[in-house]
DNA sequence: ACAAATACTATTTTT
DNA sequence: TAGTATTTGT
C-alpha cells in the first residue's frame, strides 16, 4: 500500500513502528520529550490513510485541549478527515455514552453533572444533620470528606481500607462517615446527580451489564488509543479492557511521569497491561528531542533515585547548553525578583515570554512572584490552581444558569437563595421542599408563604424567573438577564467588584459561543477553562507574547526554552506532609522530575533562603532534599547575590 | 428559631 | 484564605 506520508522518513525506527504497528494490543513507553505527541499524531494519520473511517477510532487523552491538537496536528500533515475522529477525556466520553443511554442504567429523566465544589456542598449539608448524632469530637471537613468517598471509589477499595491508610485519626468517626456516605448516595440518586467519580462508574456498568450495548460501542470504535496511560486508575483500566474489544487498543504512557495517584491513579495499570492483553508488543522511546544534555543529565540523576520503575535510559543528541542552576535566592521576595530579573535579560536577548515558564507545586506559591510580575509590567497568564470558572460569582451566575434546565436543581436552588436578604440555610431549604413538591417547574417559587421581609428579597427572584424563557431565548441572552440580576448583589457583597464583574464578561463571551444550554453547562463541568481568575478575560488570545506561570501538574505534556521551578525548598517541594511517606515521597520525585523535563534549554531552580513554617514550628532552609546532594558537575549551586 | 457577624484553625496537586 | 464553630442580634 502506498502513503502519502512518509511515515519511515519522518520518524524515528521507534516511533515508525509504533505507528506501523496498527492492529493488537501494543503498549509503548514514552520517556519525557521523546515525541509521544508526534507518535500518536501520525498514527492517528496513519489509520485514516489505511481507509480506517475516523468515526471508528477513539483517541482518550487527558485533557480535551491535548485531543484537538494532536487532531489538528494529524489534519495537517494529512487532511482534514483525522478531524473526525472521536477524542477527548474519560470523562467527557463517558458523559457522551451515559447521556446516549441514560434509560439503560435506569435515569429516564437524564442527570446533571455535578463538580466538586457542588459535591461538597451536598456532602456538608448531610455532615450538619450528622453532627448532632455523633457525639466525640469534630468530624472531617466537607473537603477531607470528598477525598475520602473520591478515593474510595477510584482505587476500588472500602471506605474503611481508605480510612485505616490514610486517615487513621479518624477512624473513631467510621461509623458518621459511612452514613453520610450512604445519605450522599442515597441524595444523587434522588437527584439524578453525576459527579465526577459516577461518570466513569456508570460507564463501567453500562459496559459490563449490558452486553448489547458494550457490543454496539465496541462495534463503533475499532481502534482504541489512551494517552497518559500511567495517570489512569483502576476503572478506567477497566474500562479501557471494556472497550478494547477487538484487541486493537494502544496505550501509551511512562511511569516516571504518574503525577495523579492522589486521586487513584495507578501507574502499575502501565505494567499490568501485557499481562491483560496477551500477544501485547512493547515499544520504548528512548531518544529525547527536547532538552540539551546537561538538562538531561541531571533529570537521568533525579529519576534514578526512583525506586520502582520500568527502567529506561534517555539519550539525546542535542549537544552544548549550559549546566542547570540551583539558586538560593535569600528571601521569598527576592526569589521573586530574580526570577523577574532573569526573565527579562532573557527577553532582551531574544527568548520571547511565551517561551518561558515558571513551574511550582501549589498554586499560592506564586502570589509574591505575580505581585512582583505586575509591578514590573511584564504580562502572565497563570494556569492551574484556583480557576476562573471555581470563583463564587461564576458559580452563583451557573446556578441561576442550571435551574433553568432543570428547576429541581437543589443545590442550585441552595446556593442562589442564600444568596437573598434574610434567607439562611433553614429558610432556603424549606423554600426547595415547597419547589419540589409543587411540581410546577420554577413557578413553585410564587406558591410559598414568607416573612413580608423574606418575601421582599424573594421579589427580584421572582421577577427573572417570570421574565426569561430558556426555550425562546439564546444562550447568551439568558446569562444576560441572570448577569443584570446579579449585579446589585455582586457589588453587596464583594469590595472588589469591578473585577469581578469583567469575570462575568468574559463568561458571556463564552456563552456567546454555545447555542445550547445544556451543552454548555457540561463543558463548564467537564472542560473549563483552566486559567486562573483574574486574567481570565485574556486568555483567549493565544498568540499573545506572555509568560506562563503554571502548576507542575498544569504543565504536562508542555515544554518551553528556560524552565524555573520556585519554592524548591526542602519542607515546601518535598511538602512535610509527604516527608514521612514512603509512597507520597515517590510522587514528589516523579513531580520534579516532570517539572524538570519541561525545559529545553536553560533549567532554574529557586528557592527563598531561610522560611518559617508556622504549622510545624519547623525553619525551612535546605533545597529539596532531591536536589541537596547532586554533584556540582550536574547542577551548578549559586546564590541569587553571586549570579 | 433563624440569620448574621465574629472567632478560630488547618493549609497541595485535578477530571 | 476559606471553611467551620461559636456568639450575637432580630
Amino acid at each position: 500500500m502506498k502513503f502519502r506520508i512518509a511515515y519511515k522518513k519522518e520518524l524515528n525506527p521507534s516511533q515508525f513502528q509504533a505507528v506501523n504497528i496498527t492492529k493488537g494490543p501494543l503498549l509503548v513507553i514514552a520517556g519525557a520529550g521523546s515525541g509521544k505527541t508526534r507518535t500518536l499524531t501520525y498514527r492517528v494519520a496513519r489509520l485514516v490513510e489505511e481507509g480506517i473511517s475516523p468515526s471508528a477510532i477513539l483517541l482518550l487523552t487527558f485533557t480535551r485541549k491535548a485531543s484537538q491538537e494532536m487532531l489538528k496536528r494529524a489534519s495537517r500533515i494529512l487532511d482534514n478527515r483525522c478531524e473526525g475522529v472521536a477524542g477527548g477525556t474519560f470523562h467527557s466520553f463517558a458523559y457522551s455514552m451515559l447521556r446516549k443511554y441514560a434509560s439503560r442504567i435506569g435515569f429516564n429523566h437524564g442527570f446533571s453533572i455535578i463538580d466538586r465544589s457542588d459535591s461538597e456542598n451536598l456532602i456538608s449539608m448531610l455532615r450538619k444533620e450528622m453532627k448532632g448524632v455523633s457525639k466525640s469530637g469534630s468530624l472531617p471537613r466537607k473537603q477531607t470528606l470528598g477525598n475520602i468517598f473520591s478515593r474510595a471509589v477510584n482505587k476500588n477499595l472500602s471506605i474503611e481500607d481508605i480510612i485505616l491508610d490514610d486517615y487513621p485519626h479518624f477512624s473513631r468517626h467510621l461509623e458518621s462517615i459511612h452514613a453520610i456516605s450512604d445519605a450522599y448516595r442515597k441524595q444523587k440518586a434522588e437527584h439524578n446527580y453525576f459527579d465526577y467519580d459516577d461518570l466513569l462508574i456508570y460507564l463501567e456498568v453500562l459496559l459490563k451489564d449490558h452486553p448489547d450495548v458494550r457490543e454496539k460501542i465496541c462495534s463503533t470504535y475499532h481502534y482504541l488509543m489512551v494517552d497518559e496511560y500511567q495517570d489512569t486508575n483502576k476503572i478506567q483500566a477497566e474500562i479501557v479492557c471494556l472497550l478494547a474489544g477487538n484487541n486493537n487498543v494502544m496505550v501509551v504512557g511512562d511511569d516516571s511521569q504518574s503525577i495523579y495517584a492522589f486521586r487513584g491513579a495507578n501507574f502499575e495499570n502501565i505494567i499490568r497491561f501485557p499481562e491483560k492483553f496477551p500477544g501485547t508488543r512493547i515499544i520504548r522511546l528512548e531518544e529525547n528531542y527536547r532538552s540539551v544534555q546537561p538538562i538531561l543529565k541531571l533529570t537521568n540523576v533525579i529519576i534514578d533515585r526512583a525506586r520502582q520503575k520500568y527502567s529506561k535510559t534517555l539519550f539525546t543528541r542535542k549537544s552544548g547548553g549550559s549546566l542547570p542552576l540551583l539558586v538560593n535566592a535569600g528571601s521569598e521576595n527576592r526569589q521573586s525578583q530574580f526570577v523577574v530579573e532573569r526573565i527579562q535579560a532573557l527577553n532582551r536577548n531574544g527568548v520571547p515570554l511565551n517561551q518561558i515558564a515558571v513551574l511550582f507545586r501549589a498554586s499560592f506559591h506564586s502570589f509574591d512572584l505575580e505581585i512582583e510580575l505586575n509591578r514590573e509590567g511584564i504580562p502572565f497568564v497563570k494556569v492551574g490552581g484556583f480557576k476562573f470558572i471555581e470563583s463564587a460569582h461564576i458559580k452563583d451566575i451557573l446556578a441561576h444558569v442550571r435551574l433553568l434546565l432543570n428547576p429541581y436543581d437543589k443545590l442550585s436552588w441552595y446556593r442562589i437563595l442564600l444568596l437573598l436578604d434574610n434567607i439562611g440555610p433553614k429558610t432556603a431549604l424549606d423554600i426547595f421542599e415547597s419547589i419540589s413538591s409543587e411540581q410546577s417547574g420554577y413557578s413553585g417559587l410564587f406558591k410559598k408563604k414568607l416573612k413580608s421581609k423574606q418575601s421582599k428579597s424573594l421579589d427580584r427572584l421572582k421577577n427573572l424567573f417570570s421574565s426569561i424563557d430558556p426555550s425562546e431565548m439564546s444562550v447568551v441572552r439568558l446569562g444576560e438577564a441572570v448577569v443584570k440580576y446579579y449585579t446589585p448583589i455582586l457589588i453587596n457583597k464583594y469590595d472588589d467588584h469591578p473585577k469581578r464583574a469583567k469575570d462575568l464578561e468574559h463568561l458571556m463571551t463564552i456563552m456567546e459561543r454555545y447555542d445550547n444550554l445544556e451543552r454548555f453547562l457540561a463543558d463548564m463541568t467537564l472542560e473549563p477553562p483552566n486559567t486562573s481568575s483574574h486574567d481570565g478575560f485574556l486568555a483567549d488570545k493565544p498568540d499573545d507574547d506572555r509568560l506562563i506561570l503554571s502548576t507542575i501538574h498544569s504543565a504536562k505534556g508542555l515544554e518551553w526554552h528556560t524552565v524555573f521551578i520556585i519554592w524548591a525548598l526542602d519542607g515546601r517541594f518535598p511538602s512535610t506532609h509527604a516527608v514521612h511517606d514512603e509512597k507520597a515521597l515517590e510522587e514528589e520525585l516523579r513531580l520534579i522530575y516532570v517539572a524538570a523535563t519541561r525545559a529545553k534549554e536553560r533549567l532554574f531552580f529557586t528557592y527563598p533562603g531561610t522560611v518559617y513554617d508556622r504549622i510545624s514550628g519547623m525553619v525551612l532552609n535546605r533545597p529539596s532534599r532531591f536536589l541537596d546532594d547532586i554533584p556540582d558537575d550536574i547542577l551548578e549551586k549559586c546564590s541569587a547575590m553571586t549570579f
